[in-house]
Formats: C-alpha cells, sequence, structure tokens
DNA sequence: TTCTTTTGACCAAGG
DNA sequence: CCCTTGGTCAAAAGA
C-alpha cells in the first residue's frame, strides 16, 4: 500500500480518467442532472441568459426544484460577470479571502488558511435573530455536480502549494467562495449588504435566493463525478432540464481537472456498490481516490486521499472529453475553474493529505427534502466558541483512516441510496449563517490545528432529535463559516423566533424530511464575511442522505 | 503501440 | 492463528 508515495504509473494525459464510461444510465428514480461540461454551470449562473441552455439541460433538471436554479439564475443572470460556474468558482477561490477552509472535526488537515480577511468578521454570525429568519440564498449544486467534483477540482487544489491537500470541505469552500464572488460581481452583494431584504431581482424570481432572506433555493445537483453533466439551462426553464439527465452517465468518477488511472476495484462489504481505485497518473503525483458508485452507475461517494504535487493538466482535452458525452465534468474541468481555484487559498491547506468524499445518497431524499440550509437562531455562537472540545469524533468515520481520508457525512453503514452527493452553494449573509430554523445547543468546541479559529458543535435541542451540526471557521479566512449538518431533524423547524423566519421555516417545511430516515448528511456553509458588508458570500452544503 | 480498464490474486491490518 | 476486509498489484484485455 504504497500509497503515498507512489510514484503514478502513468502520466498519461488522457481524460479518461473518469472511470466508467457508461453510458448513461438509466436514471432510476433520481433525476440526474449531467453538467456539460463548462457550459452547464455557466448555465446555472448565467442563468437565463443563455436562453435554452446551449447545450445543457438546465441544472436544475428534473426533479429539482425550480426554485434554485431560479435562484441561481437571478443571481447571475444579471450579470455578465457569472460566467460559468466553474469560473464563477473559479473567482471565489481566487479571492484569497474566499476560500473558506472546513475542517472536520478531527480532521488534520487545513492548517492554513490565514484569517486574511476575517478580522471583524470572526463570527459575526450572530445573526441577528430577526436576520436568522431569512435563508440566505443558496444554490444548489445540482446532483450532478459532486462536491468530490469541487473538490477535485483542479483549480481547487494549488498544485504547488498544497493543492490537494484541501479537503473537500475546502474545496467546497471555495466553491462557495467563488459563487459568493460572483455574486458580488453581480453587484448582488450590494443589494445584499445594503438591501438585508432580498434583492429584489431575485426575490421575485427566487424567493429563497431573495438576499439573506430568501430560502435557499436548491440547484440541481451537479456530479462531476458521476459525469453527470449539469444541464444548462441558460434559462432556468426547466424545459433544458430536463432534457439531458438520461443521456448523462455519471460514469466518470469525477473530472476534478486531474487524471486518473483506475487500478482498482472492489466490492465492499457493507456497501451494495463496487468500490474503485484510482490514481493520479501524474507522476510522483501520491493522490488516489475511491469511488463508489451504485449500479446504474451514479457516484454514491468519492474519497480522495492524498495532495496533488502538480498542477491540474489544464488540456483542453479535458473539455473534449468531458464534453457532452460524458458530462463528466464539470466544473472541475474549467481549466479556469482550476487555475483560479489554485489561486485560492486552498494552498494554503497543506495538510495535503486529507482527503473527502461525498456521497450523494442523499440526493434524491435532498431534493425532496432538502435540509434547512439556514442557520439556526440560536446556535450563532459559532464564532465565540474556541475552546477545545473533542467531540467531533463522535462524527468521525473510521478513526483509523481518518489521517488519510476524509468523509464527509458519510455514515458508515448505513446503505447508501444511489442518489449523488449534491452540494449546495448558498449565498448568505452572515446572519444566515447559523440560522437555520432550529435550536441548536453547543456541545463542544475544539480548535484545530492550523485553524486559529475553534469550531463548534451544536446539537439540536428538540428532544429526540440527533441532528448535530459543527461550525468553524476557516483559518484563511475568519469571516467564512462552513457549517456542517449531520442527521435529519425528525421534527419541523420550531416556530420561528423571528418574522424574517417565514422563509427559512417555509424552506424547511418543504425540505423538512419527512419521513425521517436515518439521513446523514452533511451541509457546509460556508460563508465568506470577508466584507464588512457582511455579505453573505456563498455556502456549500454536502449532504448525504441515507435512504433507507 | 500506447494507455486505460478489468479482474483475480496478494498483502496488510484488525478483530 | 484464522478470518475478514480494504487496498494494491499486475497480467490480460480492450480501446
Amino acid at each position: 500500500m504504497a500509497e503515498n508515495g507512489e510514484p503514478p504509473p502513468l502520466p498519461s494525459t488522457s481524460s479518461a480518467s473518469e472511470p466508467s464510461k457508461s453510458a448513461a444510465p438509466p436514471l432510476s428514480s433520481r433525476p440526474t442532472i449531467t453538467l456539460p461540461p463548462r457550459s452547464s454551470m455557466e448555465a446555472l449562473f448565467n442563468g437565463g441568459a443563455g436562453g435554452s441552455g446551449g447545450g445543457g439541460p438546465g441544472l436544475v433538471g428534473l426533479g429539482f426544484s425550480p426554485g434554485p436554479m431560479t435562484l441561481i439564475s437571478s443571481l447571475f443572470s444579471d450579470s455578465d460577470d457569472c460566467r460559468s460556474f466553474s469560473q464563477l468558482l473559479a473567482g471565489a477561490m481566487a479571492s484569497p479571502a474566499a476560500i473558506p477552509s472546513y475542517h472536520r472535526p478531527s480532521f488534520p488537515g487545513m492548517e492554513d488558511l490565514n484569517p486574511s480577511g476575517g478580522d471583524d468578521f470572526r463570527f459575526k454570525q450572530n445573526r441577528p435573530p430577526g436576520l436568522a429568519i431569512n435563508q440566505p440564498p443558496v444554490f444548489t449544486i445540482p446532483p450532478g455536480l459532486s462536491p468530490a467534483g469541487f473538490l477535485d477540482s483542479p483549480g481547487l487544489f494549488s498544485p504547488g502549494q498544497g493543492p490537494f491537500g484541501m479537503t473537500h470541505q475546502q474545496a467546497l469552500a471555495q466553491v462557495t467562495a467563488q459563487a459568493a464572488q460572483v455574486h458580488s460581481n453581480i453587484h448582488i452583494q450590494a443589494d445584499y449588504s445594503s438591501l438585508s431584504a432580498a434583492p429584489a431581482t431575485s426575490l421575485t424570481q427566487l424567493p429563497s435566493f431573495t438576499t439573506n432572506t430568501t430560502a435557499p433555493q436548491e440547484l440541481p445537483p451537479l456530479m462531476p463525478d458521476s459525469g453527470i453533466v449539469a444541464n444548462e439551462s441558460s434559462d432556468i426553464s426547466h424545459s433544458d432540464q430536463r432534457s439531458q439527465p438520461s443521456s448523462f452517465t455519471v460514469d466518470k468518477p469525477a473530472d476534478d481537472g486531474y487524471n486518473w488511472r483506475k487500478y482498482g476495484q472492489k466490492q465492499v462489504k457493507g456497501s451494495e456498490f463496487p468500490r474503485s481505485y484510482y490514481k493520479c497518473t501524474h507522476p510522483n503525483c501520491p493522490v488516489k481516490k475511491k469511488v463508489e458508485r451504485s449500479l446504474d452507475g451514479q457516484v454514491t461517494e468519492i474519497i480522495y486521499k492524498g495532495q496533488h504535487n502538480h498542477q491540474p493538466p489544464q488540456t483542453n482535452k479535458r473539455a473534449k472529453d468531458t464534453g457532452n458525452a460524458n458530462g463528466g465534468s464539470n466544473i472541475e474541468e474549467n481549466p479556469d475553474l482550476a487555475s483560479r481555484v489554485r489561486g485560492g487559498n486552498l494552498n494554503q491547506l497543506k495538510e495535503g493529505v486529507a482527503s473527502y468524499s461525498m456521497s450523494k445518497k442523499d440526493q434524491e431524499s435532498s431534493q425532496a427534502t432538502p435540509e434547512r440550509l439556514s442557520g439556526t437562531s440560536d446556535s450563532e455562537e459559532v464564532g465565540d466558541a474556541e475552546t477545545g472540545v473533542d467531540e467531533k469524533d463522535k462524527d468521525e468515520p473510521d478513526p483509523k483512516r481518518r489521517s488519510m481520508e476524509y468523509k464527509v457525512s458519510e455514515p458508515a453503514s448505513s446503505h447508501r441510496t444511489v442518489t449523488e452527493p449534491r452540494i449546495i452553494v448558498q449565498t448568505t449573509s452572515e446572519v444566515d449563517l447559523l440560522d437555520d430554523g432550529y435550536r441548536w445547543r453547543k456541545y463542544g468546541q475544539k480548535v484545530v490545528k492550523g485553524n486559529p479559529y475553534p469550531r463548534s458543535y451544536y446539537k439540536c435541542t428538540t428532544p429526540g432529535c440527533n441532528v448535530r451540526k459543527h461550525v468553524e471557521r476557516a483559518s484563511t479566512d475568519p469571516k467564512a463559516v462552513i457549517t456542517t449538518y449531520e442527521g435529519k431533524h425528525n421534527h419541523d423547524v420550531p416556530a420561528a423566533k423571528t418574522s424574517s423566519h417565514n422563509a427559512s421555516n417555509s424552506i424547511a417545511s418543504q425540505r423538512k424530511p419527512d419521513n425521517v430516515v436515518a439521513e446523514k448528511h452533511a451541509l457546509i456553509n460556508v460563508t465568506d464575511l470577508r466584507n464588512n458588508d457582511q455579505q453573505p458570500i456563498a455556502r456549500l452544503r454536502l449532504k448525504e442522505e441515507q435512504i433507507t
């Protein structure tokens, strides 16, 4: 097992990396949205700009509530700035501040994100109760887009720097950051900051999106890995969306901008799905990733391990490859992203080791019951806590491997549904950050190596509800806060404390898991508070759900 | 011809 | 020490 050290056998550039090229598997129940490599993302962000999606089906794709799309579209639509999603991301990444780092409690990874801008912010999160209500606008990344993809995305990891060291969290953070930037670019920021109320534009269309307040909108998850292509919906119109799903294959694990060679596959116990092992084909690059996919080819989980010691190949080929055909790639493929991402703080993640995995299981469910992205009113403390409590362990999956790998939200044993990992990016204001409509009790806090800021652990105060959430600030940017939710609320959102709540509540209600199915999902919220304005930057959300 | 994928076997760690 | 499981190797096959 020379994992780390192994010199990558094949320096192949070909993008083939992504594993299964299987033709588009029939998406069973779950609508998959494929992302046309870049376009898709663009579409997302461009929103209507594109018109019917140039090539891609709308992200929203099947099953997704239009909301997200609209949201996004609204967000980005106006500004040309919003290019491709990837670009957006890249942009975000680029901005130093933007990158929030997220660590799992135990996760060693991120070290340094310097708190560049964070000073002011540190946990401003305390959002005013009233504000809390508002849910931050959310972009959800369609199922097709796996967080992993983001993570992987070359951009995300800076080559030289420690690229890979990023944890998925980081990746997510970056993504979110970018999104946030996009936002800002779009001018949305202005709106937000000044208008706490939602930006009118977005609001109308996107309730959720509306500035902080509205419920988060979810975009169809894009799964890079899965190869799913996000449908581009230039317009948010659904028409596009539905179009492609079927055709896209989820085959590719994830096009993250790097080239991978499959070196093994194994049936994993406890999982009905086979696990594939990939190595980065770049010489001497120790990075590996494990991809689990469902029978239908959808990626259920991706685990990255190690750090790339090189820059992601930014070959055009990727684009080619991924193109609609596989759809694969997505964000990752964009060189832009990669490069930009790199620029991002990611570098700082020295950790290299960190790996992250995402599961998509939840996608469907998530769609159906997206959890509340909004933060809870109470918990806001996030920022404060700084003591170090280690309770995280609870959450940690497998201690043994932890050092090497990081999984987000993966419940160890639970079965995985085939759902794809989904990432939701929400832009939120600081205020929103913590308020998700539920009530939380802080039960722990810990300082993570490399991160000057402690992370805090919260439990849902509702009796019988085991949902927990972890809140941490990116070391790099204090303003950036990442919230990870684990578990599924088995109850409704408590009565809103504030009027503003409505939005969130409504959302929550919508999302709320009807069933109390055991679910474990991780929600990552990244908020970039850099701006004094407190503009919401973005919130990423990973969610895994287990469907029994 | 080159590179990737497939797949059975091997190895190590843990119980 | 044996069994199980996860991870990797490497030959064969395929593109």
